[in-house]
RNA sequence: UGGACUAUGGUGUAAUGGUAGCACAACAGGUUUUGGUUCUGUUUGUCCAGGUUCGAAUCCUGGUAGUCCAACCA
């Protein structure tokens, strides 16, 4: 028996109806106290923060009550799966923080679900159709009229049996015959109406090569295997619904009305993850990355995990952010900002602090004595101290930010302009004395005198000035590429305004998706400058360039040409007050 | 409109017949060597109409609105 241990977190939190329904199910000692779930992805692409969504339900279920989650690859239609996907899930299955008890395939099964459609034919069960696939869409009926009886539907048993065979030996062309399940062509579930179970297809199977050529339909295979393994559990997303019927009928058949209600598996279903200004389908990721509209599976603006992780995301803040949203049975449309919230708190407990300038301006301390430098000390995390410290050179000429200097300021303007004070971080408070401009009226030098007895740590340096700039010494930084995303789509609701884009103007989805693109979603910076420090960054180290955002570095950066990617910018009051 | 499911501040979520709470967002202020963090405060809500009940966000009935279902996809 399973020990319940919930009260440590029950106190804080209030329970999902799922974990309402898994306590519930122990205390009455369902399935012998056994808690068992399954993460099903299809190995046909990678995983999303939808799929993550998914994954903290089946993982977490399972680990708060003892149990296990296996992970299974739901792998019945050849044409669509590849091996490159498998490993590709699980390593983000795994970089998410997740362990699965067993690696099972759907395809694992092949043997005993054929078996199982034997028996059901041999029951009367079952039978091949040999319509084509329109005439058997048009016998479907609609949600409001019933439809009408395939022909083959009472063909002799033996028949179907031999021609079922036919179909897996290869003797059958695909979309010639299938075999479908006889329940009921008049019922109001549409999936009752003889449902496809079998299908030819000849394309070799990334695991089992070409030993199959009839393959289970999702329905046929689904709920079966949950049974086959054990799932007590078994959650999915809201657009089951509709088939669980037929899920619960599938299982009374393999279990062939031996204790229908004990020791069987169940389905749930909870509401899938929408996200503001985010496009989720896998398809219409697919086109992304096929069009080549982005980097690749894993650009920083995907919303797949790998697309996250190379933006620089924590997979605790990805976690965070699914605790928080929960799960219900409402079509929910989730705030993007709520996941950068979560990245946010994530980064500012554990990310270290550096000072990068982007748009540079070069400032020039012309009471500094030329060719001295100092060395400054830096606090890597003021949120954790123990993170200890570095230090940054500081001399002369430095590079600042373009943004820091305005030679006509309004008053709330707490930066450089002259005749103002301000602080340098970590090392002095510095007084604006002019600037020069070039002959177009930009700005090529600010220029300041420095303050020798405010320098960080003296009792001076305690005057309160308003602002406090970041910098590095021109002398002793490296340069950088930074690269600037933001987020890729214009709207709130991309997937109903690509529809309506598409309703409106006929267009394909790729045209309605350049229309909806947000053309400033990635934004190179080349003549950025960042301190030393950063030479030996690695790409999962989680930085804050200082008073701009948070920070990682990229796939793409050596050592000669580095490169950093924005994963979200701080919180900027400033802008808005601005604006 | 055949069936199934859903409806709580701007967004998401809690309250399991008994004080409508939390987070994000927004706004105002304090602290701050990041206009960050943090702290304090403010604004905003039970889809509608009936019924049951001492008492309804919760149960019932009827509306309204939304989502899903007619792939040889999962």
């Amino acid at each position: 028996m399973t020990e319940i241990n919930t009260t440590e977190n029950s106190e804080k939190k209030s329970l999902n109806f799922i974990e309402q329904i898994v306590e519930k199910d122990l205390q009455e000692g369902k399935n012998g106290g056994r808690i068992q779930t399954r993460f099903p992805p299809e190995p046909n692409g990678y995983l999303h923060i939808g799929h993550a969504k998914a994954i903290c339900l089946d993982f977490g279920i399972a680990q708060r009550y003892g149990g296990t989650c296996n992970l299974r690859f739901d792998d019945t239609n050849p044409t669509k799966e590849d091996v490159e996907y498998v490993e590709a899930i699980k390593e983000d299955i795994q970089w998410l923080g997740f362990q699965w008890g067993n690696e099972y395939y759907a395809s694992d099964y092949f043997q005993q679900l054929w078996d199982f459609a034997i028996r059901l034919i041999k029951e009367g069960k079952a039978y091949v159709d040999e319509q084509t696939s329109e005439e058997i869409a048009a016998q479907k009926g609609t949600p409001t009229q019933p439809g009408t009886e395939s022909p083959y539907r009472n063909r002799p048993i033996e028949e179907s049996l031999e021609l079922f065979q036919k179909m897996n030996a290869g003797e059958i062309e695909e979309g010639k015959m299938v075999l479908r399940a006889k329940i009921d062509m008049a019922n109001p579930n549409m999936h009752f109406r003889d449902p496809i179970i079998y299908r030819v297809v000849k394309t070799p199977h990334h695991r089992t090569g070409d030993k199959w050529k009839a393959y289970p339909m999702y329905d046929f295979a689904h709920g079966q295997s949950d049974f086959f393994e054990g799932v007590t559990h078994s959650l999915c997303t809201l657009e089951f619904v509709v088939h669980r019927p037929l899920y619960d009928l599938f299982v009374d058949w393999v279990k062939d009305g031996k204790d229908l209600d004990d020791n069987r598996p169940h389905q749930y279903e909870f509401n899938k993850l929408n996200l503001s200004y985010t496009l989720m389908s896998k398809r219409n990721l697919l086109t992304l990355v096929k069009e080549g509209l982005v980097d690749g599976w894993d650009d920083p603006r995907m919303p797949t995990i790998c697309g996250f992780r190379r933006r620089g995301y924590s997979p605790e803040s990805i976690r965070k952010f699914i605790d928080k949203i929960g799960y219900t049975t409402y079509d929910a449309l989730n705030d993007f900002a709520l996941l950068e919230s979560a990245v946010r708190e994530d980064l500012n407990a554990r990310s270290t602090r550096v000072s990068a300038v982007l748009n540079p301006v070069k400032l020039i301390l012309t009471n500094y004595p030329e060719g001295q430098v100092e060395e400054m000390e830096a606090i890597n995390n003021p949120e954790d101290l123990s993170a200890g410290t570095h230090t940054i050179e500081f001399s002369r000429e430095l590079w600042m930010e373009r943004d820091d200097f305005m030679e006509d300021a309004p008053k709330k303007y707490f930066r450089m302009t002259p005749g103002q004070e301000v602080r340098l971080k970590n090392a002095y408070i510095v007084k604006c004395t002019g600037c020069k401009k070039d002959e177009n009226g930009n700005v090529v030098e600010v220029y300041a005198e420095y303050d020798p007895n405010t320098k960080s740590g003296m009792p001076e340096a305690n005057r309160k000035v308003k602002g406090t700039l970041h910098w590095v010494s021109c002398n002793h930084c490296l340069k950088a590429e930074v690269r600037l995303y933001d987020r890729l789509w214009k709207v709130e609701n991309p997937r109903d305004e690509m529809a309506a884009i598409r309703e409106a103007k006929g267009c394909s989805p790729l045209e309605a998706m350049q229309e909806m693109i947000n053309p400033d979603s990635l934004k190179v910076l080349n003549e950025c400058y960042v301190e030393k420090f950063l030479a030996d960054a690695k790409p999962l180290d989680y930085l804050q360039f200082q008073r701009i955002g948070y920070f990682n570095v990229d796939k793409d950066s050596t050592p000669d040409h580095l490169v950093f990617n924005r994963t979200v910018s701080l919180k900027d009051t400033w802008s808005k007050i601005n604006k």
